[in-house]
DNA sequence: CTAGCCGTTTGATCTACCTCAAAGACTTGA
DNA sequence: TCAAGTCTTTGAGGTAGATCAAACGGCTAG
């Protein structure tokens, strides 16, 4: 039994490094600990899915470490990634019946999960919870609302340079515990090229040439497929405009 | 004084058309008569803004009548309509600063208006309250990301398919306060060719020859430019999968 | 070290949708 | 009833991004 693995004995959410940020950051000790007794820790490989669209929505999980995809399909097979889920994100729906869209791990990832049925009925019973939770969704609603602009209104240069902003800004939170929130210039894109084409309803060779593009103009630079330095972040951000 | 526009004065909330739909649904007597007193009624006309993109979100509301929408712009003015609001619907961003968006009526509205301060404490002091709000938000993030799909994989033919669908059965709420949920398949546009294009993250002239087609396919029947009747719903049905 | 594999890049071509332009139809007001 | 204004439709042509195809490069296993 390792320290990276803590089971249900023991109270892990007291060393949790999201407690102060998830939706459990205003329970009271007393609280923590009922909490968790109904959740239990879940580590994801890079590939490996937690829910599954249209299934039941047996549970609910906070994200404790890695980064995660929500996506859903046409029925025809094209697949449209809906957001990404970092550190201290909530993941599932309570209060309804199936899960809306597939969650699969794009990095290792530890998550926290609870039975549906036991966090609707903590939940209820405590309201700084419920309240954290709805703080969390609306804030999901704008960034969602968000990117609707991108999809519907953006080119494909303007959609890169919002998400390499967007992945450099949410990286801090993931990656940092302290209190030097800086967004890094520096960072590791946390998925392919084909799943930045699906977050950005582009196809893999459009994505794959707007780097090129980004890369010529001396805007970012990379070694590697995956590691990103940005070079002109005022270029992004005039085009993320 | 008109029995169409009760003042503060008297509990408009007793006769709310949406007493039973909106968030206020699981309030009891006393708690609605408290919730009156904060809130008034707003009439809006067509194009009305009631929310300004990017000003402090001072108020929140319920819509009672009528179909509004919610937009965001680029900074060079292209516009993307982010969701429509119709009798029920929250407006509004709590526990946040500015608007993240822009409220306009399409029809002539009536919507039930709180200070969000006002609001925000009456909130957290009324669990139920928060709770349905919670459950709203939900759902409209779901059908939020639902859109995405649209906007990130969907052809001109399927997008118009899914919208006019939809909003044949979000009339049906709309229009009917009895038991009779069937969805019609003759309603109204509420909004123009440009907001339709806007919604649907396409160009106005794109939208008219979209129309044109269902028209000579037979898919759809138009009396007017904004009557609309579904004459192959399930043809609509296979094109919105 | 080499072969095979997979993800990525680059190139050539195609097309769905956009842009620009003008005509048509509905609405409003005098 | 007519005229002006606005919204919508239709047409012609252009283009961003899709599609199809092939080459490239990094990783793994033998």
């Amino acid at each position: 039994m390792q320290a990276e693995d803590p089971t249900n004995e023991i109270n892990f959410c007291q060393a949790c490094s999201v407690r102060k940020r998830a939706i459990c950051a205003d329970l009271d000790d007393h609280e923590i600990a009922l909490l968790n007794k109904i959740g239990r820790r879940r580590r994801l490989a890079p590939g490996e899915t937690l829910l599954w669209e249209g299934d039941e929505a047996v549970f609910v999980a906070n994200v404790v470490s890695g980064v995660l995809k929500l996506s859903t399909q046409t029925s025809d097979g094209r697949e449209q990634i809906l957001g990404l889920a970092y550190p201290s994100d909530f993941l599932g729906r309570p209060f309804g019946e199936v899960s809306p869209y597939s969650v699969e791990a794009l990095s290792e990832s530890t998550v926290c999960v609870f039975q549906r049925s036991d966090f609707e009925r903590f939940a209820e019973e405590h309201g700084r919870l419920e309240h954290k939770l709805l703080e969390r969704t609306l804030g999901e609603l704008d960034r969602t609302r968000r990117w609707m602009l991108l999809l519907g209104r953006m080119n494909a240069e303007e959609r890169l340079a919002t998400l390499l902003l967007e992945i450099a800004s949410r990286t801090v939170l993931a990656t940092c515990e302290n209190t030097d929130w800086k967004v890094p210039d520096e960072f590791e894109l946390p998925m392919s090229r084909q799943q930045i084409a699906d977050i950005l309803g582009l196809t893999i060779e459009t994505v794959s040439r707007q780097f090129t593009k980004f890369r010529e103009e001396g805007v970012i630079e990379m070694r590697g497929r995956r590691d990103v330095t940005i070079r002109k972040r005022d270029a992004l951000e005039m085009l993320a405009a």
